[in-house]
DNA sequence: TTAATACATAAGCACATTATTATCTATCAA
DNA sequence: TTGATAGATAATAATGTGCTTATGTATTAA
């Protein structure tokens, strides 16, 4: 879809909502620009991995993130095929970068270890 | 404030879930354009007068809506002051109007019985 | 084939959210 | 002043959400 409006009331307060959790919210603007897997969500999160695994489950219910299997991890990133792709973007335009999450990883090994 | 950035997760990830109600999301985006009072909000929304002033309530308690009294009535209105004015601007630019319902209203001689 | 790692999912519990019912205050009109 | 209307709020009930624990599946490495 090429513009950011949503058909319906319903289904934009639907995105909201998902978007209205600061894990997952957090979680989506990170994907904004990287690929991440499970094991450093819940690295970054400090949170379980059924925790994680269960918001992410919720966003790709919604097709706002695609998930990609290498190996034995899996990567999500932002789904840019959605219909609300744009309606995400132009929200996470006004959040702020998580990517100080990422570097912090890095700096502790741990990204490294699990993915590359 | 001048731009749509929000500065903490936690405080976009709270706005958010305040708008990923249907009732909600459509009560802001109705008073983007209108003044609107409780009553008309119950009719609107055929919900019970307690549910819409609580919904209010919230919206308030985020200085998201202000509150104007008129006589008997209280009108609400989105609050321009807020610091998150832009930010809430930019998401209902995607949320279909709701001018229709008060169209509705107004057919129904609803609307000018009770505010004017 | 077996053990280990990454992830998904189901069940159950704790807590949060929403709606209802009842009650209270404020304003207005008689 | 009294009654009616608009709205707020408190208490409670119903529902939803998110987490934990337990377990299942897929992949890899030994």
């Amino acid at each position: 879809m090429r513009t950011k409006s949503i058909d319906s009331i319903e289904k934009a307060a639907q995105i909201l909502k998902l978007l209205g959790d600061k894990t997952r919210l957090s979680m989506v603007k990170l994907i904004e620009n990287n690929e991440c897997c499970v094991c450093e969500f819940v690295d970054i999160y400090q949170a379980s991995q059924p925790s994680i695994s269960q918001h992410l489950r919720k966003l790709r219910d919604a097709e706002l993130v695609k998930e990609r299997r290498k190996g034995q991890w899996v990567f999500y990133s932002l789904n840019k095929e959605s219909q609300y792709y744009k309606f995400v973007l132009g929200i996470l335009e006004s959040v702020p970068s998580q990517d100080e999450r990422l570097k912090e990883l890095e700096k502790q090994g741990l990204r490294i270890s699990c993915c590359e």
